[in-house]
DNA sequence: TCGAGTTTTAGCCTGAAAGACAAAAACTAG
DNA sequence: CTAGTTTTTGTCTTTCAGGCTAAAACTCGA
């Protein structure tokens, strides 16, 4: 990686601190967790109690321990706030690591997308509080960002991936999941369309049982799960696919 | 944070190195940086003078900077790989922390996707070389895994956004152009078809000018151009689209 | 200069998929 | 039994991708 044995290569002022040279600078894995609650998608987050920022929300996470990876780190911390057998996803979103995105010390961090199913209400500490995403104060360090990141990447993943499947509980109705996408996506799902929408790609399919609907009366609604409970792409969304043949 | 004051924060083993307790590790900057070289899409990459990995291929990058962001730093690192001005194309794709990713030193490494477009040949150091991407030996580290995770950041992206701006040169025919869209794909691309996709998504635009084909005759070819030359998310491929009112 | 060969361009057709809408079905409550 | 409510089914329209073919526009050689 010397490119040309000028020593270039320590062109930011630091040597190696091992083999890699690479400076050691503070690291924290940080996570936006969802949950759809009262048809509205609300956010996992914390109140500050101490400078800086104190008062502040801020996103659940912590210090990347020294012996574990990113993922093991945020799900370990994860446990503390919202148990882990509840979330039903989670992926990797953004690493930010601006030097003045905390004004104390030089802290990169690993922001996670986390997903919590509808209908369970996980124990949470009384510092701790699920917001309603559309409402969210000003938060600590550069969280907003990273919660606006989280949200774009879960409503273009409800558009291409079968995501929904960590919205919604394990059985549910058409019109209970029109609901948890309307809450994610930010404006109404017709319940007829996406049933045919997800039913065509092969992502949910009917139990067979059904629930009566509102008290009021009404058809009784068919139950509906997902068939995987894993991430899967659409493929078929993908234009420009390759030649028949 | 304390969630509970008993003190499992620190359940790392660490006590806090600033106020927010995160523990200094070695942070690296790395870049898969693709251009269609020959009609094929090639991979930027040097081989290693020294172990660990003595002799493998490995991305171009290296320390990230005190004083520097992530971006700021690969484009500086890359500046001494590639002209800087070539990089039509820059976005971070992953950050990988596994602790055993290098085997002598806690690293984490955020890895960057870069484009350079077609037909320019930027002057590299004489360890570097342009590898076709579908002949690449293993590589050091866990840098297969982020070429991978960059082929396919790349593959989709030409689906739903117009990321070919950054394939091609400023101004291109149509038959050009699929040959960049194939070398990326890794399938034909029927220019007609592409034509019209991209005109309709409002993605490129004739210049009014054209260039003589093949030197066995054949009509002229139109030149055209992106209209962006950022990236922009082609929004008619949303499913689940806003009711239309 | 004319015809053969080549490449690009334009037009037409098909099929897949999403979304709007309306009517039928299946229930509750009075 | 009827009115009201909700779900479900079916039809229609629109949009867009992609395949195919014919026309256009050029080069080259006879």
């Amino acid at each position: 990686m010397d490119i040309n044995g000028t020593g270039e290569r320590f062109a930011d002022g630091f040597g190696p601190a091992a083999h890699t040279g690479a400076p050691r600078v503070g690291h924290e894995v940080l996570a936006v967790v969802f949950q759809v609650r009262e048809g509205r998608l609300c956010v996992l987050v914390w109140r500050r109690g101490r400078p800086p920022c104190e008062g502040l929300w801020a996103l659940p996470g912590g210090s990347l321990g020294m012996l574990e990876g990113l993922g093991e780190s945020i799900r370990r911390q994860l446990a503390q706030k919202v148990d882990v057998r509840d979330l039903s996803h989670l992926e990797q979103l953004e690493t930010r690591g601006d030097p003045d995105r905390d004004p104390f010390a030089r802290t990169l961090a690993t922001a996670y997308l986390g997903l919590v199913p509808a209908g369970i209400d996980p124990v949470v500490p009384p510092d701790t509080e699920w917001c309603f995403a559309s409402e969210l104060l000003p938060m600590a360090f550069d969280h907003t960002a990273m919660v606006d990141s989280a949200r774009r990447r879960l409503r273009a993943k409800l558009s291409y991936t079968n995501i929904g499947f960590a919205l919604a509980p394990p059985e549910f109705t058409m019109s209970q999941l029109s609901r948890y996408y309307r809450a994610a996506l930010g404006h109404d799902v017709a319940a007829t369309n996406l049933r045919r929408v997800l039913l065509r790609r092969g992502q949910i399919e009917e139990t067979g049982r059904s629930v009566p609907s509102g008290r009021s009366g009404g058809r009784p609604a068919a139950l509906f799960r997902f068939r995987a409970r894993t991430l899967e792409i659409t493929d078929a969304f993908a234009v420009l696919r390759p030649p028949a043949d």
